[in-house]
DNA sequence: CAGATGACAAGAT
DNA sequence: AATCTTGCCATCT
């Protein structure tokens, strides 16, 4: 059943008028460098969730279009620009917009799972 | 079981 | 800057 309560509690972090990548999500989810995984863990939310779905965008900062989604991803742009993100050119400008965890958010998440071998 | 697909990302051209 | 190529890995066919 392709569960990731990982990637569903972190994107529910996401404070609103923000949005986070899906290498964001899914580095913060433990799933580093496996994007793709947080894009199938999306795909089966879409709907009457509590989770913040279109928060969560590609690295390019641009909402990705795709005709599997029977339209959802105009939804998306539209939730985003109706939480006062600006869209320039179809994109985000991800230097204003990127939602930057706290400490507390993070430890919040892994919740003592990760390696933690914190080099900063 | 093997090959193809994809709501991605980073690097090369 | 825009497009192509490779890597990644769960799901689909």
């Amino acid at each position: 059943m392709s569960c990731y309560p990982n990637i569903y509690q972190v994107v529910k972090q996401i404070p609103y008028g923000k949005v986070a990548t899906y290498g964001q999500v899914a580095d913060l989810a433990g799933l580093m460098g496996k994007p793709r995984v947080v894009g199938y863990a999306l795909y089966q939310v879409t709907a009457d969730s509590d989770i913040p779905w279109h928060r969560v965008i590609n690295a390019k900062g641009e909402v990705s279009r795709s005709s599997l989604r029977d339209g959802t991803d105009d939804l998306q742009q539209l939730l985003l620009e109706a939480e006062g993100i600006a869209f320039k050119k179809g994109k985000v400008d991800l230097k204003q917009y990127r939602w930057q965890p706290d400490f507390a958010q993070i430890d919040q998440l892994i919740e003592g799972h990760v390696t933690k071998s914190a080099q900063n």
